[in-house]
DNA sequence: CGACTTTGACCTGCGC
DNA sequence: GCGCAGGTCAAAGTCG
């Protein structure tokens, strides 16, 4: 069942201002052990198929399946958080900028993998906020429930960009938009625009999902 | 039947 | 004013 490449779908590195604290470092404890364990799952179905291992196979599954709903909602609330952050943070804007406005942390390409991932750009008094997710093939849930109005292609992007409204409820005036970056075709940009006047929905259930 | 997508048409700001 | 590019509307379609 589980396969041995999961991690390359769960692809959570939180990395922002100065929120990269034990948290992020839980939830990744959590997705490695999450990982090791499913190493080990799939090694016991392969080596041998006796009824009780697999049963006992069956029962981490369980397990497993439990452990990942926990670990996504984590990170679904983490996410959140991180949102609301940046949006505060946006509201003092009078004196102090941010950290440069430009690029912050792209991407250091020196041995292998990129580290680069999420980035504000913050600018402007309506409160808009611009979001580098890169996250493979995981729903991008953020909590909230978006109602699509438009697509649209942008030009010199072989992408088209899509536009949501905040669906929760029926007065929020927050929009979204989305879109793939150009070259690397795993990096989503997202471009969150006004403010929730409502609260936020439960975190972690049913909710909309895009590739 | 209601909520959401899809998709072409329509609108608007901007440069020429 | 015209045309383009980006943003939105809304009718028709889809799904549970
Ligand atoms: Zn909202």
């Amino acid at each position: 069942m589980g396969s041995a490449n999961y991690d390359s779908s769960i692809n959570l590195n939180l990395s922002i201002g100065s929120l990269q604290g034990s948290d992020i470092l839980r939830i990744k404890q959590l997705h490695d052990a999450t990982q090791q364990s499913f190493h080990d799952a799939a090694k016991l179905q392969k080596a041998d198929r006796s009824t009780e291992e697999m049963r006992l196979a069956v029962e981490e599954n369980g397990r497993l399946k439990r452990m990942l709903a926990i670990i996504r909602e984590r990170h679904c609330a983490l996410r959140a958080q991180v949102l609301r952050l940046m949006r505060s943070s946006a509201a003092s804007s009078s004196t102090s900028m941010r950290t440069s406005n430009r690029k912050i942390g792209k991407q250091e390409i020196n041995g292998s993998r990129r580290v680069s991932n999420r980035q504000v750009v913050e600018d402007s008094r309506p409160r808009i906020v611009k979001i580098y997710v890169r996250d493979g093939d995981l729903v991008m849930r953020d909590g909230y429930y978006w109602r699509k109005y438009g697509q649209k292609v942008i030009r010199d992007n072989p992408y088209p960009r899509a536009y949501f409204r905040c669906s929760f409820a029926p007065l929020c005036p927050v929009k979204k938009k989305v879109q793939r970056s150009a070259e690397d075709k795993s990096v989503h940009v997202v471009i969150y625009e006004g403010e929730h006047n409502h609260v936020q929905p439960s975190p972690g259930k049913p909710l909309n999902y895009m590739t």
